[in-house]
DNA sequence: TTGACATATTCCCATATAGGAATGTATTGT
DNA sequence: ACAATACATTCCTATATGGGAATATGTCAA
C-alpha cells in the first residue's frame, strides 16, 4: 500500500508546509488565489491544487466573487487536530523535569541507550558481506 | 517533486493513524514493540517500521531493556502541532455563530456558491469530446 | 555453541503525490 | 463575438511510501 491520500483527512492535508502556510494566510480573512499567490509566493496552478485539497477535506470555504474565488480557512476542521495533540498536553507538563534529570544523570553514569537514533550507517565501510 | 517524506517533521509522521495509535499506546507508559504488536493488532515489522519513524523526528524515545526495546512517546515533541492548531482556536470559537448564520441565510435565498465540493465528475456521461 | 525469543531491516511493488508546463474553463468588459 | 483576467485541470515524472514476506541482528538461557 502506498501513503494515504492527502485527502483522506486533515491530518494528511496539513501535513504539506505550504497547505499550512496557505491556512495561515486565509484564516482572518477571505482571499482571492491570487492574493494567496503573490503572498507566499507559490505558483497559481500549485496553489490552485492545494487549494483544492484543503477543499476536499473541508480546512477552506469557497465562495465566487466574479471572476475571483475567495477562499477562507474553515478553522472548525482544524478542531480534531487540536484535540488530538491537546490529549499530550499532560504529559509535556511531566516530562520537562524527567527529562532535565536524565541529562543530570548522564553526567555520571551511562547506563542508557545512548543516543536516541544512531541507526547503522547505509554503506558501511567495513568488509561485511552485506 | 513527491510528498515530502514522513521523516521530515512530525507534521508528516502524524499523518498516519497507525503512528498515532502508536503515540497514544506508549504516551502514559513505555512498552516493548510486541506489547504494541499485541495491543493494535499490527504486524511485528509494520510496528518496527512506524517506530523507526517515529524515532528519527524524535516522538519517541527508546531504551533496551535485554532482548526487548522499550518505547515511549515524547510528548514534547507534539507540542509544536499544538501551538499550530493553536493559533486557530479563536477561529472556530467566532464561527459557529457564522455558520449558524450561513445555515439560516440558505433557508431562504441562494446566492451562495453551493456545495462547498462539488468538482466536475471524473467520467461524464454527456458526449462532451473532452 | 546452539536455540529461542524480540526486533530490525531488506526487497518488491502498487499507489499517490507535488511541481512544471501547457491548456481548459468561467466571467467580465468592450 | 472577442480579448483579457482569474482560476482550474491535465499530463508528465521523480520520489517516497506502507504492507507482505523473508531474512538479518541482537540478547538471553541452557
Amino acid at each position: 500500500m502506498a501513503r494515504a491520500a492527502t485527502t483522506s483527512d486533515a491530518f494528511n492535508a496539513v501535513a504539506e508546509p505550504r497547505r499550512r502556510a496557505i491556512l495561515n494566510y486565509i484564516a482572518l480573512q477571505e482571499r482571492p488565489v491570487g492574493e494567496i499567490v503573490d503572498s507566499l509566493g507559490l505558483r497559481q496552478p500549485s496553489v490552485s491544487k492545494h487549494l483544492r485539497v484543503l477543499l476536499e477535506v473541508g480546512l477552506v470555504n469557497v465562495r465566487r466573487d466574479g471572476r475571483r474565488m475567495l477562499y477562507r480557512t474553515n478553522a472548525e476542521a482544524i478542531r480534531p487536530l487540536h484535540e488530538w495533540t491537546e490529549t499530550f498536553e499532560r504529559y509535556w507538563r511531566h516530562q520537562l523535569s524527567r527529562v532535565k534529570e536524565r541529562a543530570e544523570r548522564r553526567s555520571n553514569a551511562s547506563n542508557d541507550a545512548g543516543p536516541q537514533f544512531n541507526p547503522r550507517r547505509k554503506n558501511d565501510l567495513d568488509g561485511s558481506k552485506n
